[in-house]
DNA sequence: GCCTGGAGCGTACGTCCGTACACTCTCCGT
DNA sequence: ACGGAGAGTGTACGGACGTACGCTCCAGGC
């Protein structure tokens, strides 16, 4: 409390708020009141931190793909050689498929904003382009780009199956991917 | 008018409108009142056809999803070869991300309805399995799953990049993913 | 020619929502 | 010591929502 009243953390718990908030009833289900209670502010808060619904959604939205592709570049900045990368990769499809449902589902609801809404597709192109960026430190721009994709797919399908396929067909998948061109 | 009073075309209309809304304003925005007024059906029509929103959004993308895999089967029904297969799904992809924004927001909101409902989760299962299958009548089991995984990315990142890729990324990766084992 | 069952509709109720705005309270300049 | 500025809050209003439920009105049995 050094300035007396304000307080800083105030607008980020907020924001941690929304986003568990998000997870639990997806975004149709946030509204200023629950993000409040959740967050243990007060209602007028919300409108004094936030313009609007929209500001506070973009800005959970922010943060939530920073931290994911801050995940992504730190594991394939640590691969030092082409297989090295390989293995990263399929790390990162197993963990973004793994149990943990609240990436999953949190990526979806920002793809179905970003879908309608050019707001929060500009932040998935910019979450799309540094990915990319992360692995041509290791592959060449097209495979970079076949690869993003392939990421995609995986993940999304893997989480969505009853039986979630096994680690080899993911690592096999790679392979093909970005296999030396003849 | 056969039987004088009832309308069977009635319970379709407002599924259809559902679906038209959704679009327009996704699944947050679908409400009894506004499927209703886009069906020129009364309100009260709503809670007699269908038991809540939840019965109709099931039946309005359980309707979505059998068109879309209608397409996927039939285009691939036609390829009487492996490199006409593969024709098949790079037009695939480059018509789910292409101009018609219709089918790829519908798919997200039905993905962001399956991250966390079974019920939906059931629905994107079948899609998926259908699509399998399809594949499967031209490649092996492995291949197949790997190659849809590969169209679901590629179509999603398409979709969402302000400059799409080339056809010619389309038709290499899938090239790559499809080639015959060593 | 009436009676009745049930398909289909209009309306009203209680709940929850976003937002505006008057208000309190603390800190700093004087 | 005190006054004002501005950060932060509580509350109340208007509107939209889902749903329950009493109503209308036709088709077929008698």
């Amino acid at each position: 409390m050094a300035t007396g009243r304000t307080d800083p953390e105030r607008r980020d718990r907020i924001i941690d708020a929304a986003l568990d908030l998000i997870v639990d009833e997806g975004v149709a289900g946030v509204s200023h009141r629950k993000v409040a209670a959740r967050a243990g502010v007060p209602l007028g808060s919300m409108t004094y931190h936030f313009s609007g619904m929209d500001e506070l959604l973009h800005e959970a939205f922010t943060r939530f793909s920073g931290t994911i592709v801050a995940v992504f570049e730190e594991r394939l900045g640590a691969a030092t050689t082409p297989d090295e990368a390989r293995e990263a990769v399929a790390d990162l499809v197993h963990h973004l498929s793994g149990g943990n449902q609240r990436e999953l589902i949190l990526t979806h609801e920002l793809y179905t904003l970003a879908a309608r809404r050019p707001a929060y597709r500009e932040l998935t192109r910019t979450w799309m382009g540094r990915s990319r960026r992360a692995l041509e430190w290791h592959f060449d721009p097209a495979t970079a780009r076949q690869l993003d994709a392939l990421i995609e797919g995986l993940s999304i399908h893997r989480a969505l199956e009853t039986e979630p396929h096994e680690r080899a067909l993911t690592v096999e998948a790679i392979a093909r991917i970005t296999a030396p061109r003849p």
